[in-house]
DNA sequence: TAGATATTTAGACTATTATCTAAATATCTA
DNA sequence: TAGATATTTAGATAATAGTCTAAATATCTA
């Protein structure tokens, strides 16, 4: 996993609201875009930095791109976040 | 906590190595210039940004301000995470 | 109180990022 | 295969962010 793409892609608003619709299950790029007010552009190059964390995933169903959280990363930035915060001494 | 400040404080990795350096114990911000290689003006803006973000405290000791972990935010960020992660049914 | 030390603030510059429109690519279906 | 649909990519623009130097502020001490 690297870092930078991830806490990158989590400074967003955009993209923590994606995640958070991605929540209540998978969904098309175009399903997705009824959901916020931004070009289908747009949506597509968040969508873009979201995979590049591998915070989301993404599979071909016909003519559609169907996108879906990625739970095995958040794991692994909680993990890191303990790092951050833990006193040395303390574990 | 405001979650945008939380965020867009942890995408920059010198503000994360910051976090690790004081994981280690309190420091001042001339003890913390030490260990980076950019201006004291240039880590005093990254320090401020983690301050209004609640991941550090400051306190005055003489002519020295000194910086330390506040750990309960990471609790808080940690929370959102499991929020943006584990699918609504889920739960 | 003057000078030294510690740190921040102000202002400028450059790089990065979020957004848009227009064009390109991929897939399906008649 | 032509046209329609779904989505991304390219290129441009405006806002944001990281860094620097120089100046300002706060505290200590002789």
């Amino acid at each position: 996993m690297k870092q930078q793409l991830v806490f990158k892609a989590l400074a967003d608003g955009t993209r923590r609201d994606i995640l958070r619709v991605l929540r209540s299950g998978s969904k098309s790029a175009g399903e997705l875009s009824e959901e916020f007010s931004i070009t289908k552009a747009s949506l597509s190059h968040h969508l873009a930095l979201l995979l590049s964390a591998e915070l989301v995933r993404r599979e071909r169903r016909g003519q559609q791109l169907i996108y879906s959280l990625n739970s095995s990363v958040a794991e692994e930035v909680m993990a890191i976040l303990f790092g951050l915060f833990s006193h040395k001494e303390d574990s």
